[in-house]
DNA sequence: TTGACTTTGAAAGTATCTCATCAATACTGA
DNA sequence: TCAGTATTGATGAGATACTTTCAAAGTCAA
């Protein structure tokens, strides 16, 4: 990938406009840079001299050799399959491609971790209109419930987030019935509220709970109906939750295209209720 | 293949000169049709305004045109092998390992959308403690801005993440002084919103903006220092934040890395006074 | 804050490419 | 062979795309 190498060869001394343009020609490569100047110019909101100097920067002659040699790659790589991913880069080093790597590997190993059976339990009990669905998260992972609650409630009615303050929790979980569900995301450095939570919910609402956990499982497993574990170290300082995402995705996912016929209704109200606001 | 099949249903009435372009077109497709209209009328020994009538006779407007359309036909073809609700059917065999591993393959190709210098500059700025942080995402997006900000505080002082409500907006933005940084998490269906904040922060208060965007790059771009482009079209209903999260994720263990010792300090302190409560 | 320096986009200029015209040529059938 | 038709390429007009120039705005160090 000899375009891809000099636009990180030369990316540590570029001006602003130039990095904007690194971004946009290596996201969508190479056939962002097959556009006309003036059609990157516009995306980029970049004019267009200052393509012509980036490429010029790069060592091509002006933006039709800098097309060209990006056709020609292609061409390359038609031929040789081994380029597909990398060759390109120095391994070493390089902390995004290494955290990145770590990342996906985790990911491949999410599924094993995942029974076919279990995920359809799962999407199949979200599904039930007739159970309220009362979401929350720890201190760091209720970035992920949030994810969670707020996509759902497009494809359901009955989703409550509930707050982080404990002090509110009571008006939420009064509201519980039987066989509503609590979704609770809980990952090491378990927290104790959550464990709280979960067996009042079980205990005195009879609420099934689908909690989203590590192999290590939180606490709150005891209570749960359905536990899905994801793996998340990563070897680091942090731990990741990509595969809990993309697990949380995947339900996601599954339940808006199986209730597709309602879940477009409700964006579409969403979206109608939204629009006078926009005119401000 | 579409340009094929035009080509294969026009050949029975096609001329001398046409059937030459066909070959030409088919022995090195499609790579033949992307030079420009001379170099292909040079190489077939055909005159250009021949080629010019035979891609109107494949009903094409002009040779521009014929040629866009061949790239996007090699776009389309790049991304093979997802495409699956495109043509509508959810796919029950096995849901989860499927999406994951698309989900995985997306996270790989996140690497290349990302120099290490982009990577580097992002993660020094972020460093700074004496630039402010102020951090947002949009309806959606927000979850992983809150996964960022939430962490990034136990690593530096000055994070402040923007609530929801555009009518407190104005609190933050005041306090916004030359060279702090706005981190903004903006995917398509961009909201307007952000737009008008990052044009304030960027005009009025001089402040840094660092995007987290996907490839066809939110407004936002205009008013934006730095880029940061991550892969998230799987081919669903919903997109995948999965590779944004990691590409986070990863910036946030750098900087928790390079300032451990501030870092642990700071967890310490932050458990510290929070045992307290815990006995409650 | 000032002044040198860098970066940037508007506008103008230049090159290139594409297409329409038209005359020349090749082909076909009488 | 000749006339009629279809095909082709030379040419230049017109459009498009790219680059250079230049002035304004931004940035940084003193």
């Amino acid at each position: 990938m000899q375009v891809r190498a000099r636009i990180e060869q030369a990316s540590p001394d570029l001006t602003n406009a130039e990095r904007k343009l690194c971004t946009a020609l290596l996201s969508d490569y190479p056939f962002a840079g097959l556009e006309p100047i003036q059609v990157l110019a516009e995306r980029t909101k970049v004019s267009s001299p200052s393509i012509s100097r980036f490429v010029n920067k790069l060592g091509f002659q002006g933006y039709g050799e800098f097309q060209r040699q990006l056709i020609n790659e292609m061409k390359q790589g038609q031929r040789s399959p081994v380029h597909v991913h990398g060759s390109g880069r120095p391994i070493h080093d390089d902390y995004l491609e290494n955290f990145m790597a770590r990342a996906t590997e985790l990911m491949s190993a999410t599924t094993g971790a995942i029974t076919q059976a279990q995920f359809d339990r799962v999407c199949t009990i979200l599904m039930d209109k007739k159970r309220s669905v009362y979401v929350l998260g720890g201190r760091f992972s209720d970035s992920i419930a949030l994810h969670f609650s707020r996509h759902l409630r497009l494809s359901r009615p009955h989703v409550h987030h509930l707050p982080a303050d404990p002090e509110i929790w009571p008006e939420y979980m009064l509201r519980m019935k039987p066989r509503d569900i609590l979704f609770l995301v809980d990952f090491r450095r378990y927290q104790p509220n959550l464990l709280h939570l979960a067996k009042y919910a079980s205990d005195q609402r009879s609420a099934r709970i689908v909690l989203v956990t590590d192999k290590w499982l939180s606490p709150v497993s005891r209570y749960a109906a359905e536990i899905l574990a994801a793996p998340i170290e990563i070897g680091t300082v942090w731990d990741s939750y990509t595969p809990a995402l993309a697990l949380i995705e995947a339900v996601l996912t599954r339940i808006a295209e199986e209730t597709w016929h309602d879940t477009r209704a409700r964006i579409e109200a969403w979206d109608a209720a939204r629009m006078p606001a926009e005119g401000l």
